[in-house]
DNA sequence: TTTTATTTTTGGAACGTTCCAATTATTGTG
DNA sequence: CACAATAATTGGAACGTTCCAAAAATAAAA
């Protein structure tokens, strides 16, 4: 056990030939600094091999480059495609991602928000528990911290929201297949505790109501947003409307489970019924039939957060519908 | 804007009516504390509204409780389950768990350590990226850091390592294999630059060897560790030998790939091919066929992790060999 | 009771940074 | 060149906690 002699500013400055407040200046890169010093600052960093203490600066400054992502559920693939997303854009701007997950736990949630507070975060990145209230919300952008719901909204907050254009999304897939001659077209999986629910719902509605009188046609069926709600979803659906034609899924895992019954039952998907998704996994494009499906890119919502957390002076809260794209494929 | 009074532990202490030294015992929960200051103290927290400055402590005290999970790959399924049992126990034990993801490169690796660095982590939880040097890992080691590889053994790291006993899983799921009466078995996936891959091939070519003179019959077939690669993985066995009979995976994930392979070309898997995976996946028991597989418990891989966290002060570097199960389902 | 041992409590220094107000160096202007 | 204006640099105080050594309170022993 060698005793270790920390490297401060002091040894820096020191070493090159300044105060220690030039190296301040210099690590927290102001502009008031000449170029001169600077460089003896940087070349001195370099030969003392100094280490920036982070806590004492968020100490003495009284903010943090730390950043926290509250998400509902790291096991959902597409959250995690976006957790890395948002991971990676967030430390390309110099702040760090604290990761945490709630487990879809309104509780949870708030213990952990809790326990966040300690560390000093300036922003959480959140996509928030079902039954989380605005007050809640509300409550932590009065303690001047930055908050950002992504992929869900919760109407009364006073939050910025970054959420894809679900309604668009739905519209768009329900057109293609009605476009295709389908007519019996089901909207399976997801339930009413979830926003993008309701909007992608409504996408469906909106175009089924739009090209047919016969509300006889439209048929809703919810599900756990898992696979197996998927597999249990689209079996229900097959007992009630044994005719049915076509599905658009709540997202890309529902229609793998549905896809995953069919195969069971010698049903042919894209054959026999046309099947449509949301999110477009990774997986989506190598299965078979490859997936048809609405396409939101993850590093565009990513980027649009990223915005919101430079911008976080501006004491405007906005709203992005961040665009979706129809990805034709051969499961319709 | 209100101006914000931070309450600290002197406006604590001075409504507890002890001193500011008392209200820090408490809040290190030292057992040189009388109850009943404890309690005042307590009382007044809760009055105060208080929160905890972790910047102020970490950077008196020169240790955090934070620890950084360092992940290879968040998008692999049986990744993101361990780091969800991970984040929580760590959690559990009064330990705050910030996660990075590597993306497999080594580069990406060292400079995001060299970032937390200045977080002054106390811990690292890494499941290293291919490639990774011993003497990175020891590098850490000797500045104080405790570190932790979890999944994957890097020789010459002095750490403490914790991965599944992965020579035994292949070794009960082939041996299944060869009791069922299957003799051309295949191992299907995975590559030579991780270290769990040479040690689930061992327990499958020991299996072999111990029940078959005849070489001839053991085959093997690399691949991505993803869903496709096992597909494309699958192909070219099928392409190579057209007679195989079963197929040990090296994850459920590579299984999935092939039986979809298996399904596209009519073959049913369980029925015509056995085929074994291994993780046990969520999904692997909901799928159809339901999928033969290894199963390694991620709480027991995380509490063996937090057990070594809190076992810090011990220099003892230990490996850990966490025991898996053969789960006997439909897919053989 | 007095003395000794033990348990609790305490104020001041320290951790490594940024902020602030003041000082010094540099540039521009007539 | 003198003077003002601006730019760059600086030392000391401050951020909120824990550590330390010493003091005070309590318990145990004589």
């Amino acid at each position: 056990m060698k005793k270790q002699e920390t490297i401060t500013v002091v040894d820096v400055a020191k070493k090159a030939g300044v105060s220690k407040s030039t190296v301040s200046l210099v690590l927290t890169n102001s502009n008031k600094v000449s170029e001169k010093s600077k460089r003896k600052v940087l070349k001195a960093i370099e030969e003392t091999g100094y280490v920036y203490n982070r806590d004492a600066a968020s100490l003495r400054s009284r903010r943090s480059n730390l950043v926290a992502i509250v998400i509902n559920d790291l096991t959902n693939p597409y959250s995690t495609q976006l957790t890395v997303a948002l991971e990676q854009q967030i430390r390309s701007i110099g702040m760090f991602a604290i990761l945490v997950s709630s487990g879809e736990s309104v509780e949870q949630q708030s213990e952990l928000i809790q326990r966040l507070e300690e560390y000093k975060v300036s922003a959480y990145v959140i996509c928030p528990a079902p039954g989380t209230s605005p007050d809640f919300l509300n409550g932590l952008v009065d303690k001047g911290r930055l908050v950002i719901n992504i992929m869900r909204e919760i109407q009364g907050a006073k939050v910025s929201t970054i959420i894809p254009d679900n309604v668009s999304g739905t519209y768009m897939s329900t057109n293609l297949l009605i476009k295709k001659g389908y007519k019996n077209i089901a909207f399976l999986g997801g339930n009413e505790s979830i926003s993008d629910y309701h909007q992608r719902l409504a996408g469906y509605n909106n175009a089924m109501h739009e090209h047919f009188q016969d509300d006889a046609l439209t048929q809703v069926i919810q599900s756990n947003t898992t696979r197996d709600g998927g597999r249990k979803g689209m079996k229900e659906l097959l007992n009630q409307s044994p005719n049915i034609e076509a599905v658009v899924c709540f997202s890309d895992v529902i229609a793998y489970g549905a896809i995953e019954y069919m195969k069971e039952q010698q049903i042919k998907p894209g054959v026999d019924i046309g099947i449509i998704g949301f999110d477009d996994l990774k997986d989506s494009q190598l299965m078979s039939p490859a997936l048809t499906t609405i396409h939101i890119d993850e590093n565009q919502i990513a980027r649009a957060v990223c915005q919101e957390l430079m911008d976080a002076n501006s004491n405007a809260r906005n709203k992005v519908l961040v665009g979706v794209d129809l990805i034709e494929r051969s499961s319709c």
